[in-house]
RNA sequence: UCCUCGGUGGCUCAAUCGGCAGAGCGGGUGACUGUUAAUCACUAGGUUGGGGGUUCAAGUCCCUCCCGGGGAGCCA
């Protein structure tokens, strides 16, 4: 007989006379004379309720069977007699897969802190509220491909290992085959011809560059990876190693760009609320009271678009001026306590700041006519601060080269990524949106640990 | 990296002014013929994160290290 996943036994019709069931046990309820078991097996967040009448052979296999065991049950789906669930399992055989000892298994019927589930992130998945997630993520992964699929953009694999030491982003891990003997006996400088490539290498922290490259060849494409960053900031928002979705379109301009951002956000939303709404409503229910409101009110408005010289202004003017600890002044970046009150007391929304000064900006960004800005787009959500970055990129081969000389870096370095600009350069924009920030806005949850299977994070890598 | 709050049974926490280390849940044993994180009774379980110090006496005070949470910086 073939295993029905429990997903499909609850969404039955009719009842079914035989049906084989698979999955881990959750709770076990003993009566005189029978048992009830409460089976999962991760196809929903939902359990199946099994109950098996007392035979001796069954007692003796019943005993064996504790919260966290895995167990194959035949039997007949039937119309539960009680309340609580319409289908259960009336079991004829229960078989034993794998026990799970009850007096070390961690995982207990109560609810879990997400501090102590943490440290056991390879069992944590058995939970209903991450079960929950990493349904969700896998969904929200999906959904990332069908958006752009759907608006005929292609699919680059940018490398993981690079060999741009800047890629205009954060710390970078070095990336070496050489054992630590040699790399200690080598000078610094002969290190790098010595090693695997004849040269440095590191883990790429952002696809972008190479995306340009594929946008200004195929028109409109996306990444979707891994990016690692080696900054030892230890925050809620911050991992190691997190995904990154990165599009890139060719004969595109700002706007375009908070166009895409724009409508991307809102079809994700639109599509995990779709597709998800028994995982969604737990973390509605239990981890964040305002969670659909919160998403109804970024699916149904529009995202404010504002300058950042005007937001500057806006934030040297308002009643709360005075109370930051950081003032707000033109040509430094916003502060956290400045993006929040953008959204989350001001705008009430999401916020796009645009067009910011081009001293605190990369080199690739778009110089604007006025000279002291840069065509950028920083996408602000409340409770998580910026979801999105993005810009215009320079095309003109004059500016760029200028832009490269000035933050006192080599043209050399970027010879391939200047030759794009020799030879049929294009405007073109594109951002990029961290994967787990928008699971973290999607679900309410406020910690970057509890949105990805095994995070990476500074001293942390158990698993 | 800085600031801040924590670390007590498997988990979540309590312990007054420095004076006998406790509860709930979980576990074990038993009861119960439709339970729903079942219920009821009984029961076991502790080097109070590591090291050092003060004291007649330290979970509690001091020093130090480790680990975790929150905030900041940086960013996605």
């Amino acid at each position: 007989m073939k295993r029905t996943c429990i997903k499909d036994a609850l969404n039955a019709e009719s009842s079914v006379t035989e049906i084989l069931i698979k999955g881990w046990v959750r709770t076990k309820r003993d009566s005189k004379g029978f048992s009830f078991l409460e089976i999962n097996d991760g196809s929903c967040i939902k359990n199946i309720q099994a109950i098996i009448d007392h035979t001796p052979e069954i007692v003796a296999v019943l005993e064996k069977i504790n919260t966290g065991a895995s167990v194959s049950i035949t039997g007949e789906l039937i119309e539960s007699p009680g309340k609580g669930q319409k289908w259960e399992v009336r079991g004829k055989t229960v078989e034993l897969l794998g026990a799970a000892d009850a007096e070390t298994f961690p995982l207990q019927k109560k609810r879990h802190s997400d501090e102590f589930l943490r440290t056991i992130a390879h069992l944590r998945p058995r939970t209903n509220k991450f079960g929950a997630m990493f349904r969700i993520r896998a969904e929200l992964s999906y959904a990332i491909h069908k958006f752009y699929r759907d608006k005929g953009f292609f699919y680059v694999h940018t490398p993981i290992i690079t060999g741009s030491d800047c890629e205009g982003a954060g710390e970078m891990f070095r990336v070496t085959s050489l054992d630590h003997e040699t790399l200690s006996k080598t000078k610094k400088e002969e290190q790098g011809a010595r090693d695997f490539f004849g040269q440095e290498s590191h883990l790429t922290v952002s696809g972008q560059l190479s995306a340009e490259m594929y946008a200004l060849s195929l028109g409109n494409v996306y990444t979707f990876g891994p990016t690692f960053r080696a900054e030892k900031s230890n925050t809620p928002r911050h991992a190691a190693e997190f995904w990154m979705i990165e599009p890139e379109m060719a004969f595109a301009d700002l706007d375009d760009n908070m166009d895409l951002s724009e409508e991307m956000v809102k079809y994700l939303i639109a599509h995990i609320l779709e597709h998800c709404p028994d995982d969604m409503e737990l973390f509605a229910k239990f981890v964040d009271k305002t969670l659909m409101d919160t998403l109804k009110n970024i699916s149904e408005n529009s995202f404010e678009r504002i300058t950042y010289t005007d937001a500057i202004e806006l934030l040297q003017r308002c009643k709360k001026a005075s109370k930051f600890e950081y003032k707000p002044e033109y040509g430094l970046d916003l502060q956290t306590e400045h993006e929040r009150y953008l959204t989350e007391k001001h705008f009430k929304k999401p916020v796009i700041v645009y067009d910011y000064p081009v001293e605190i900006k990369p080199f690739y960004m778009r110089l604007n006519d006025d000279g002291k800005t840069v065509a950028a787009m920083d996408l602000l959500v409340p409770r998580i601060g910026e979801l999105v970055g993005g810009s215009q990129r320079e095309e003109r081969l004059d500016v760029l080269e200028r832009r490269i000389t000035d933050m006192g870096m080599d043209t050399e370095d970027y010879w391939w990524y200047l030759d794009s600009r020799r030879f049929g350069t294009a405007p073109h924009a594109g951002f990029g949106m961290g994967f787990e920030r928008m699971l973290m806005l999607l679900t309410g949850v406020t910690n970057i640990r509890d949105v990805i299977p095994f995070p990476r994070t500074p001293k942390s890598l158990e698993f």
